[in-house]
RNA sequence: GCUGCUAUAGUGUAGUCCGGCCAAUCAUGCGGGCCUUUCACGCCCGCGACUGGGGUUCGAAUCCCCAUAGCAGCACCA
């Protein structure tokens, strides 16, 4: 009964039904290796997870490396590890440039078919042909040209340019998109990372022909694929193969962050950013280093869901995901930004205990020990203030003398402090504090600690007053963190 | 230009298929209050939207038409 009303405060967000997933889906996420994943790749990556995690069945990741120019070969291992981060159900993993023997054998069947031809003519030739809807001269060849001339491909005896393999679709379909789009084509010098070859399918190939040979029944994709969509109808019906069940969600925009691979690896490569993981940049380690939780990214993609509709990405939305999450774990530390040093006159030494956190007693306290001097933050003491609060120790009047004051012990008692409407600051004592620089988008925040923060490296806290930060390093120097929001 | 898709508060989203129960849901944000030894959390109150114009209908956010805006594709990229 009690499981019953707590389980109403979950807001669990639902998903629009899939037709015909009743009896389980097979679904696949199929990034290109050319860096690491970013928030964009995240809302594909979620939405087929929930998906599958809601009917049941297998979730194959399929890196499509099909293009030797657009591969990272470090990027097979940063694609493995974000889904790992992210905490997705991939059941199945396949890459492929493991897999060209597969598309070739299809193709050949597609050539039997006279579903495909290869075609020799120059690429702007064939251009101006397909706009005018009309039929370059490989179209009419024999299936028997065909495959001689597919095998004189595979065989080397074409270099790049010269032949390439396509579809037949319709040469009078009103969009250009559609009319006899190129399945392979060929690359003389590819380096490619993983394989030897010379042909090399092109993507609306090897998807349709990996979606049948591993059963795909639902794909979800960014409506940016609804032409490949349509050219891949094509393929489907040549072959007489079942089609699966799309779904295109909008285009989504995103702000603050820098995005594009090309863009990202130039700035880390002229050093303005110090890795895949520098916070001005989108990816998902960019978000894991500040502190953002998978389980956040992932609600965040969930409410924003599959509409078809452009949107702009919140990061305010994201924050409160994450924020539900962070905020029940994060102990609480004093941080003091832009240090002041008080000596307070009258007060007896005394051991401060501060729970680590608010709602949670059981957790315990960290102890500050005051002993005449404190660290407090500039911005708390300026000429008009005249009472502070030391969080956990005791009230403290300030009187000024021109711009300078002096601090004196005000008594324990916190309903003076709330009488006086005095603010209730952080405090560190000055003889056991650790410099601390907290890393913001903007820039740097300096400051100090309290030492027992070390012990929380890798873990996100909150600094009271100051917000929640993931502390990256500890060194002899000091700590470093990086500010998550507030 | 051609082909197609979309349009609900600052942001995201529900409702649109099968018109009335929608003077429009929920979250986030913002404002105010309570609670509180954090400007956190929690709780309460408030703010804020059906792109515009026609039409059909007893009745339209929902159906139709036009306009406007945005987006996607028109690669031997994915």
């Amino acid at each position: 009964m009690f499981a019953a009303l707590s389980e109403k405060h979950e807001h669990k967000k639902v998903l629009p039904d899939l037709e015909g997933a009743e009896n389980g889906v097979v679904m696949r996420f199929a990034p290109n290796p050319s860096g690491p994943l970013h928030i964009g790749h995240a809302r594909a990556a979620a939405l087929n997870d929930a998906y599958i995690k809601q009917y049941g069945g297998r979730y194959i990741l399929r890196i499509e490396d099909t293009d030797p120019k657009r591969i990272d070969p470090e990027a097979y291992e940063m694609v493995v590890e974000d889904l790992r981060w992210l905490g997705l159900a991939i059941t199945d993993t396949v890459t492929q440039s493991d897999r060209l023997h597969l598309y070739y054998v299809l193709c050949t069947q597609l050539i039997e078919k006279g579903g495909a031809y290869v075609c020799t003519c120059d690429n702007e030739v064939f251009k101006e042909l397909k706009n005018k809807k009309t039929a370059c001269p490989c179209r009419e060849q024999s299936v028997e040209t065909n495959l001689v001339l597919w095998d004189k491909m595979l065989t080397h005896g074409f270099k790049e340019g010269e032949a390439s393999v396509r579809i037949k679709t319709d040469l009078l379909h009103p969009d250009p998109a559609m009319r006899d789009f190129p399945a392979f084509r060929i690359l003389d010098a590819p380096a490619h990372p993983k394989v030897i070859a010379h042909v090399y399918p092109l993507m609306n190939f090897s998807v349709v022909a990996d979606d049948h040979l591993l059963g795909v029944t639902h794909v979800i994709r960014g409506k940016d694929h609804i032409a490949n969509t349509r050219r891949q109808r094509y393929i489907y019906d040549h072959f007489g193969w079942k089609v699966p069940v799309y779904r295109h969600y909008g285009r989504m925009g995103i702000e603050g962050v820098v995005l594009s691979t090309s863009q990202m690896r130039m700035g880390i490569n002229d050093k303005t950013y110090t890795g895949w993981d520098d916070i001005r940049l989108g990816t998902l380690r960019a978000l894991a280093r500040r502190g953002i939780s998978p389980e956040a990214v992932k609600n965040a993609m969930l409410a924003i869901g599959i509409g078809d509709t452009d949107i702009s990405f919140s990061w305010d939305n994201l924050y409160a995901e994450n924020k539900k999450i962070v905020d029940p774990t994060a102990n609480r530390y004093f941080f003091v930004p832009d240090p002041v040093t008080a000596q307070i006159e009258g007060a007896e030494p005394h051991t401060a205990h501060a729970l680590l956190h608010p709602s949670d007693a059981a957790r315990g306290t960290r102890t500050l020990e005051f002993t005449g001097t404190v660290l407090l933050p500039k911005s708390e003491v300026s000429p008009e203030v005249t009472m502070l609060r030391l969080k956990d120790l005791f009230n403290v009047k300030i009187s000024w003398n021109g711009d300078t004051p002096t601090f004196t012990y005000a008594g324990d008692s916190l309903a003076d402090a709330r009488a006086a409407k005095a603010h209730i600051v952080q405090w560190l004592p000055a003889q056991a504090t650790v410099g601390c620089t907290i890393k913001t988008q903007e820039g740097d925040m300096s400051g100090a600690c309290e030492p027992a923060v070390r012990s929380e490296l890798g873990k996100v806290i909150q600094f009271e007053r100051v917000g929640f930060v993931k502390i990256d390093a500890v060194s002899d120097s000091g700590v470093i963190a990086y500010y998550t929001h507030k």
